[in-house]
DNA sequence: AATAAATAGTTACCTAAGTAACTATTTTTA
DNA sequence: TAAAAATAGTTACTTAGGTAACTATTTATT
């Protein structure tokens, strides 16, 4: 199979594109977008992280998360504190975003739900395994000449 | 496992974006990005297509196809034609193209096979089924309601 | 202690893809 | 046949994420 690879390449990028699609559509009604939502995720499950960890968590680059964070602050959803070290932000889920956090996690999960719903329990595991491990050997083989 | 979906959505995120990353490392040296790699693998593949059979093709929305094109025919790598129908656009590679496609394919083929080398064949053959399962469920789910 | 190097975050600019509103055609329909 | 509806594509604007170059601060070197 030749071009086995493309149509796998592009049925990840497809299903992603799909999925955020319909993340966006249960957020809309909270004005919030799937990246923000990531965020928020990530807070309320750990706490304050400084933006650093935040990129590492999400395997995002600085500047997106620079972005992200400056919306939801303008939002009133996260705030940000600065302690010894003055470089690093510590952020950090509002009150407000602790209230209305059961609201957006219910949307999401009900939208997860729909779309997983015609998917096998363990096919959603073995998917995920696989997918998670296919990320680790790519990173592997990354810093094996890179050094990142 | 709560959040286990969380997971499943954010790997495929993040694959996706993985995967994007190396095939425009690949494609750098010949002045392409994905986006246009994509459409000029399918006009490889099926000769002279319409912009809307690009559309479907590759499950992207007219504008950024559009924007593709132009970018594509400004390098002289697609010619557009029109027929009986002038709303329509036929699209196809041209001879330039032609000429350098090889070039292009063998890039991405190698870019492909270093990323999926340390996962086992039938894997991959299963990791497509599953992926392409999910599109083709997620679809039928959304033409049930919405109708498009 | 003074300078160099590293780190955290920001700004500017790039590609990718989505929606809404538009133009230009073609097909329906009344 | 004239008006309405549908279709193909474009333009304007939005979110998301990437790289390069920058500032501010902290840590290492010498």
């Amino acid at each position: 199979m030749l071009s086995n690879s493309h149509v796998l390449f592009h049925s990840v990028h497809q299903l992603s594109r799909v999925l955020a699609k319909h993340l966006n559509d249960a957020l809309e009604p909270f004005g919030l977008y799937n990246a923000q939502w990531a965020v928020l995720f990530v807070l309320k499950e750990n706490g304050t992280l400084t933006q650093k960890e935040l990129c590492q968590y999400l395997a995002v680059e600085a500047p997106p998360m620079t972005r992200t964070i400056q919306r939801l602050y303008k939002q009133g959803y996260i705030e940000q504190q600065t302690g010894q070290d003055r470089r690093k932000k510590f952020i950090q889920l509002t009150q407000k975003a602790q209230e209305e956090y059961p609201k957006w996690e219910k949307a999401v999960m009900e939208a997860n739900e729909k779309l997983l719903g015609p998917i096998p329990e363990n096919t959603q595991e073995e998917l995920t395994a696989v997918i998670t491990n296919w990320l680790t050997e790519i990173k592997l083989e990354n810093s094996k000449l890179g050094g990142n």
